[in-house]
DNA sequence: CTTGACCTTCCAGTGACTGGAACCCTTATC
DNA sequence: GATAAGGGTTCCAGTCACTGGAAGGTCAAG
């Protein structure tokens, strides 16, 4: 299998699969004669898997953990849990930055009429912040 | 004003300070004989302004972009709005992003038992993904 | 005069790709 | 056999918003 045939099967661009190796998170492929990669029914589970991890927002370094998890059959569940619970804690972090966030904007937002003239709540909120806002 | 006064009193570092000067987001102020940039309180309360701004998430070209509106006397305060409004939706659709993560991951998590054996349904939803998951 | 804190510039690195240039390989067609 | 299209390859640069560090100049106090 070439590189883009995998690529389609594994949602992972090409480019982005030869980032991967480059970075140690995939080993490389043995090459044909014309020196292309030549990958496995076995690399597209791989990359289907890291897919799957970094669209659940895991990054690169924790992918590389949890592949190595995955690979080792005497791995405890216990490591896994761990990464997963650590990042779902990361997540709720981002969570509650982004809906501060948002309280504050819209609260600004509704409170700006938005038409020709120039008072705007917004910049004077951003330019005063006389009420709390940005803790 | 040097520049260590500016950041403690804007909370913005001077290493950003001066970062933001080589990208045009703020003016190059005077220079002393010695060479130091010497600061103003109109510049303490624009670098306040851009904390703030940052704060709420807006990039670094929208926050040039309120800057300029709240520099200019005349503006009308719907451009303003329309940037805060696009933001808020962009801050919408990464909390939504988030929350779907988060509801797979704990799923997995709540389902893996975490203990010494290696049956892991964390590795098995990232490997097969029978279930929906990563939409 | 020296010390130490502050300032300066410039270069490099972060994370996770992505775009592009320049060039090689394969396959089909004329 | 020539050629053209559509793969593949490497390597360099750019993204975003800083941040760290090296090498060196400036300033005030003791």
């Amino acid at each position: 299998m070439n590189i883009s045939a995998v690529a389609e099967q594994s949602s992972v661009p090409a480019k982005t699969i030869r980032y991967y190796e480059s970075i140690g998170l995939i080993s490389a492929p043995p090459r044909s004669e014309g020196g292309y990669r030549v990958y496995s029914r076995r690399d597209v589970e791989t990359l289907r898997f890291i897919q799957r991890a970094r669209s659940l927002g895991f990054s690169v370094k924790d992918v590389g953990d949890l592949l190595a998890l995955w690979q080792d059959r005497s791995r405890a569940s216990a490591e896994v849990k761990a990464v997963a619970e650590r990042h779902v804690a990361e997540i709720q972090r981002k969570i509650a930055d982004l809906e501060a966030m948002r309280a504050t904007l819209k609260d600004l937002v509704t409170r700006c009429h938005g038409d020709d003239r120039p008072d705007c709540p917004i910049l004077d909120g951003l330019a005063g912040a006389e009420e709390e806002c940005c803790t």
